[in-house]
RNA sequence: GCCGAAGUGGCGGAACUGGUAGACGCCCGGGACUUAAAAUCCCGUGUUCAGCAAUGGACGUACGGGUUCGAUUCCCGUCUUCGGCACCA
């Protein structure tokens, strides 16, 4: 019979579907396994081979883990809310439901199509009410807590859209000819520097690539410095510096402020006035792009006023630069040029001092010397002297007697900021909030608040989103008064804050979930899914997770145990798949050509599942063959019954090669290295057929290690071979570790480490038996004659070196 | 500039804890079956030198050093590529 995989992928499909064959169990005493995919956006493209591969790999986790007798949780959903349905909506009319429901269909399908045992019972939409409702819900609570506020906020604002941007998306509009301005608008913002110590300590116990970790920690940024007060000349107020290096204090001369500093114009002398009024207006002009980016050279301009060293009593002066950050510390920086690259460029630039205060190789007039790993030299004064000191105890030296003289105290910074969270957009959940005439906030108690019906998508004149359009929706009344409702809706982070919580109990209308399945199903196990996610996304949903902790919502104190973040798979032009490269390789196609299980294999074959690699339509025909010569196994002729299987017991070398194969498999898919799972089962499978093995053991040992990778052939051979039970739930097969160990063992000999020859010897042979036989190997004498044996190593098992002469 | 990951045949990649480099697959070449083709099967396939040949030698894991009986693996230095951050004081 003929390998037909469109039919019969087609037939385990429907049968999976019928008997609910991966619904998982509420109630159970296994234990539990949650896998879990970062959802999808479901966009009108479809998806592509790319998109599948993370989804294949926790497809085959799945199926494995449950295989080894666990309850396994492995859910699909839609983070349906966001911008390209409402572009389209604007453009076209469409209500953004109706485009999402449309491309949910064309994802289900092929997703239905890759045989993924997802169990459907629990699929979610982030823009469904009954969804949307809890995230609405978390917000109040943030609200409560005060974890939301409302702030004016500088954000990027295109006059010609009427509409925020994303800092993201800035330079691609400015390319497109549209005008963007920073301006100040009222935001909410969620208040996630409250939590930026946990974010970064919780990191340490978290089972994720190292790299993903230090790109939050980067993110949150924790520093520890001092903050020091200097004293002006000529003015009563004090200027108040964050800096890291209290150790070069001596070192300091001059100060930087931000031109956002409220002090930066009051230090203008009256002769200087012009000049700095001059430089903030034209700071304000320029969009943090072209303040933060790659600069030629610092700028700045002098106030004309001097700031006195508490260290030295030196008179520094007081310069303004856009260098400085409003944003970061108190906006002002005391400059220590000998020793920072950035003050050494502007002290260059303006020639201001440059003291030595770190022994420097070099001299620092030359060049600027940054090295921590250093002592201090030329920082004594009358109370405190630091020469001779190292970084950490100068550190605390400097900041205890400034802490003593009441002019600097120990702070930590972070460059976290909080996250602006308003959208002045349509296709969002609404944020629940009620502005009253007599300007107080209330939270709107009746949830979920649902978005409605409007006509046009355009954002309205004034800023805000199409909701200010529609005044049946905006306006009303209760025992508070008359209110306006809250216009802007959530960015689109918002609903995948939390949707894997809701996987666990998706139905509940009580509760945003169960307390009991929540601790039976917490935390995510394995979450699988792109590096792009590294920062944003896993950031703010463990903020959310972690308030959810303390109101006692969720047990655990992180979301995702182990993460794993799949590589980008590159079009056959090793470039990445986009439209416009042309290079887009569509899922539907390849299914369509090759089959769900050729693809599947073919995407884990690919190599390494977390490294980037580029698709090759060529190697899939490996694939393949692999899948018809495991066919012919059975079905060796292509016409009539499965061959005949016997009981014959198999050779030993074969039986062997058996066990080697159910431990590889076993062990690399525990470590997803699917790659090399796959091969071993082709080493095993090209020896099935030299050996013409119709052994029902082999046979069937071979389709249950197949069958997480491959699920619609192996159902389809198990069947053949007489089971009416699926194989999806026949156990994993266990191996004999005897078996596994080689019984004779090909023994390499080396002169020099060079290989020179090989012999068989029987495994755990003693070194002098091993010894002997090497020095009998033909092509090993011609090398030993005439020549002095200096030392022989014998590695039991593995090899017999000679080092000669 | 800083942080992180990685450099192995024509290509994707494999190699346990320092122990026979190139598994598995693609491509390519040769052969079998066939009227022919497809499919399938078998053989070969890192580079280079010697030989009619069987075969044998040298070189080879980005580059240069080092440790070791032995290094893709460990150490030092250099280069390149990719990802992230980008004046955070």
């Amino acid at each position: 019979m003929k390998y037909d995989f469109s039919s019969i992928e087609a037939k385990w499909q429907d049968r999976w579907q019928q008997q609910q064959t991966f619904k998982t169990g509420e109630e159970s005493d296994k234990p539990k396994y949650y896998v879990l995919d970062m959802f999808p956006y479901p966009s009108g493209t479809g998806l592509h081979v790319g998109h599948l591969e993370g989804y294949t790999a926790s497809d085959i986790i799945a199926r494995y883990k449950r295989s080894c007798g666990y309850n396994v949780l492995h859910p699909m959903g839609w983070d349906a809310f966001g911008l390209p349905a409402e572009q389209f909506a604007i453009k076209t009319g469409t209500h953004p439901k109706i485009t999402t429901e449309e491309n949910i269909r064309s994802f289900k399908g092929t997703l239905h199509a890759m045989g993924f045992s997802y169990d459907w019972s629990r699929e979610i939409n982030t823009t469904d009410s009954g969804y949307f409702k809890w995230s609405q819900w978390i917000f109040l609570k943030l609200y409560d807590r005060g974890l939301a506020y409302m702030s004016e906020v500088d954000v990027n604002w295109c006059e010609e859209l009427k509409t925020v941007l994303a800092n993201e998306e800035v330079d691609e509009k400015i390319a497109d000819g549209y005008t963007v301005v920073r301006r100040p608008l009222r935001q909410w913002v969620l208040k996630i520097t409250a939590y930026a110590d946990r974010l970064l300590a919780d990191l340490d116990e978290l089972e994720w690539p190292e790299n993903v970790k230090q790109m939050q920690r980067n993110w949150i940024g924790r520093s520890e410095g001092v903050e020091i007060d200097f004293e002006l000349r000529c003015h009563d107020k004090k200027l108040r510096v964050y800096t890291t290096r209290p150790d070069t204090l001596f070192g300091a001369t001059y100060l930087v402020i931000s031109p956002e500093h409220p002090l930066a114009e009051k230090l203008a002398t009256a002769q200087q006035l012009v000049e700095v009024k001059n430089y903030i207006r034209q700071a304000k002009l320029k969009t943090e792009l072209e303040r933060t980016g790659l600069q030629k050279e610092k700028a700045g301009v002098f106030t004309g006023s001097y700031a006195i060293n508490p260290a030295t009593g030196d008179p520094l002066p007081v310069w303004i630069s856009d260098f400085v950050l409003i944003s970061y510390g108190t906006g002002a920086i005391m400059s220590v040029p000998a020793h920072d690259s950035r003050d050494w460029e502007f002290a260059k630039q303006y020639k201001l001092p440059i003291i030595e205060v770190i022994k420097s190789p070099h001299d620092v007039q030359e060049s600027v010397f940054e090295d921590k790993n250093s002592i201090c030299v030329n920082s004594s004064n009358n109370e405190i002297s630091l020469d001779g000191l190292a970084f950490a105890e100068a550190f605390e030296l400097m900041a205890s007697w400034l802490e003593t003289k009441s002019v600097g105290t120990r702070k930590v910074n972070y460059k976290l900021r909080d996250w602006i969270f308003s959208r002045q957009r349509y296709w969002g959940e609404p944020i629940p909030i009620k502005h009253y005439d007599d300007g107080t906030l209330r939270t709107e108690t009746n949830l979920p608040l649902v978005l409605p019906e409007v006509e046009a998508y355009h954002p309205s004149s004034t800023g805000e989103s199409p909701l200010a359009n529609i005044p049946h929706w905006l306006y009303g009344a209760d025992e508070h008064g008359k209110f306006r409702r809250e216009t802007n809706t959530m960015p689109q982070w918002a609903g995948s804050c939390w949707y894997y919580l809701r996987f666990i109990d998706p139905e509940n209308s009580q509760q945003l979930i169960n307390p009991e399945k929540e601790r039976y199903w917490m935390n995510v196990d394995l979450y699988i899914g792109g590096a792009e996610h590294a920062v944003l996304h896993l950031l703010y949903a463990r903020f959310w997770h972690k308030v959810l902790f303390d109101l006692g919502v969720v047990s655990t104190k992180e979301p995702f145990r182990k993460l794993f973040n799949q590589g980008m798979i590159l079009g056959e032009d090793n470039e990445k798949m986009s439209k416009s490269r042309g290079n887009v390789i569509p899922a539907d196609h390849v299914l369509q050509r090759y089959g769900a299980d050729a693809l599947r294999l073919y995407e884990m074959f690919l190599g390494p599942l977390e490294q980037v690699k580029p698709w090759n339509t060529n190697g899939i025909e490996g694939i393949s063959r692999f899948l018809s010569k495991v066919w012919r196994l059975i079905y060796p002729s292509l016409e009539g019954a499965p061959a005949t299987i016997s009981s014959e017991p198999i050779s030993q070398e074969l039986l062997r090669r058996m066990h080697k194969t159910i431990k590889k498999v076993g062990e690399d898919t525990e470590n997803l290295k699917f790659n090399t799972a796959i091969s071993e089962m082709m080493v095993f499978v090209n020896e099935l057929h030299k050996a013409e093995c119709r052994n029902r053991e082999a046979l069937e040992t071979l389709l249950l290690l197949l069958s997480s990778f491959a699920p619609h052939i192996t159902e389809e051979l198990w069947e053949a071979l007489g089971h009416s039970r699926s194989i999806s739930l026949i156990p994993f097969p266990p191996y004999d570790p005897e078996l596994v160990e080689d019984s004779v063992i090909t023994v390499a000999v080396q002169i020099n480490g060079k290989l020179r020859g090989t012999f068989l010897a029987p495994a755990k042979s003693e070194k002098e038996h091993l010894l002997a036989e090497a020095k009998k190997v033909e092509s090993v004498v011609k090398f030993l004659e005439g020549k002095t044996v200096v030392r022989e190593i014998v590695v039991v098992d593995k090899l017999v070196n000679f080092a000669i002469q």
